[in-house]
DNA sequence: CCTACCGATCGGTAGG
DNA sequence: CCTACCGATCGGTAGG
C-alpha cells in the first residue's frame, strides 16, 4: 500500500533521477557527483544517498531514466509508424528530431555514455549501458530486416550494414552539433540517411518513403 | 644550450605524456589525476607536477602529445600517397589500422575527447579539440577535393558531405570497436568505406582504388 | 626532483 | 529526510 510519505519520496527520487540524468549527459556518469547533485537540487547530500545507498547504484538508476526518456522520445513515436522502411526512416528522423529538441542537455545520453565506458574495464554500469546500445542497433536491424521482407529494401544488402552505416550518421550528427554548435551537421544526417535509404530502396520502397 | 639536466628533464617529460595520453583515452582527460599518474610512474606527485604548474597545463600538453602520434600514425602514412581518391582512400584506411593497432589503448584520443568535452562549457582544453578535429574533417575534405578536382570523383556530389558521411563510419568502428569487444565493426567501417568510395568515383576514380 | 603539507571535495556512515 | 562526521583523494603550495 502506497501511503503519502512513500508518494512523496518516489516523487523525490524522480525529480533526483531527472537532474541525475540531465548532469550525466554533460559531464558523464562519473563525473555525476552526489554532493553536486544534491546541492543543484536543495538537498542534504546523505538525505540524496539514502535513496540509493551507494554511487554505483545511483547510475544504474539514472541510466534506467535516461532508457525511459530514449524510449518515449524515440523509440514509441517511430514504432508507432507502420513497419517497414517507413519505421526504419522514422527512427532515423526521430533520432535526430531528439537531438535537436536536446531532450538530454549535453546531447545523446546513451553516445555519451557509451563513449565514456567504451574502453573501461567492466562494470555493472557499463554492462547496462552496452544492452541499451546493443538492443538500439537491433531496433535498426529489424527495422531493415522488415522493410526487407515487405520488399521495400533491395534483397542484396544487408541489414546489419545498413544499421551501422546509418547510425554513423546519426552519432556523428550527436557529436558534430554539440562540439561546434552548428546544426549544419544535423543536416547533413539527414541528408546521409535518406541518400543511403533511396540507394537501398526498391522502387516500391521509394514510394513509401517521397510522400 | 641544453644541458644534461635540460635533456633528462625532457626525457621525463615525454614519458609523463606519453603515459598521460594513454590514461586519458581510457579514462578521459578530467578523468586522468596527476596522483594516479605519478604512481603510474613511481615518482611523486609534486615532481610530477612540477613539469607543468596546473592541471589545465598537463591537459594541454597531452592533447598534443596526442597530436603528435595521430599525425605520425595516421596523417603522415596518407599524406604520402599521391593526391586524389588514393589518398583520400588511405585516410579512411590510415585511421582504421590506427584503432586496429591500438596506437592509444583506449582507442581514438580524439574521439574520446571530443565526446567528453562535446557539450561542456569553454575552456582551453576544449578549444583545442574542436581545432584537432575540425583540421581532422578539413583533411578529409581537402583529399575529397583533391579528388574532385583530378576528375576522380563525380562533380555532382559534396565533398564536406562526403567527409561528414565517410567520417561517421570511422567513428563508429572506433566505439563498437571497444564497447562490444568485437573486430567486425572494423570491417564494417571498411565496407562502408568502399561502397560509398566506389559509388562516388568515376570510372577514372574507380580504377584508382581497385587495384 | 623530493617531503610535508594545505583546503576542498569525494563516496559513504552513524545516529536521529 | 537531516546534522555531523569518517578516511581517501583531489589540485596545488612551501621549502628544499
Amino acid at each position: 500500500m502506497p501511503t503519502r510519505n512513500t508518494i512523496k519520496g518516489a516523487r523525490t527520487r524522480e525529480g533526483i533521477l531527472r537532474a541525475a540524468a540531465d548532469i550525466a549527459s554533460v559531464d558523464g556518469l562519473d563525473g555525476l557527483s552526489i554532493g553536486r547533485l544534491a546541492a543543484e537540487l536543495g538537498m542534504s547530500k546523505s538525505g540524496l544517498f539514502a535513496h540509493f545507498g551507494s554511487k554505483e547504484s545511483l547510475q544504474l538508476a539514472t541510466i534506467e531514466e535516461a532508457r525511459n526518456r530514449y524510449v518515449k522520445e524515440v523509440i514509441e513515436p517511430a514504432l508507432s509508424t507502420p513497419s517497414g522502411i517507413t519505421r526504419l526512416y522514422a527512427l532515423c528522423e526521430a533520432f535526430l528530431s531528439y537531438i535537436e529538441r536536446e531532450v538530454f542537455p549535453g546531447g545523446c545520453f546513451f553516445a555519451s555514455a557509451m563513449a565514456e565506458f567504451d574502453a573501461k574495464g567492466p562494470s555493472p554500469a557499463r554492462d547496462r549501458i552496452v544492452e541499451c546500445q546493443e538492443q538500439w542497433m537491433i531496433t535498426l536491424e529489424r527495422a531493415a530486416e522488415g522493410a526487407r521482407t515487405k520488399g521495400e529494401l533491395r534483397d542484396d544488402r544487408d541489414s546489419q550494414q545498413l544499421a551501422f552505416e546509418l547510425e554513423g550518421a546519426l552519432l556523428s550528427a550527436n557529436w558534430y552539433f554539440h562540439l561546434f554548435h552548428d546544426t549544419t551537421n544535423i543536416e547533413r544526417a539527414r541528408h546521409a540517411v535518406r541518400t543511403q535509404l533511396s540507394r537501398e530502396a526498391t522502387p516500391a520502397g521509394l514510394s513509401q518513403i517521397e510522400i
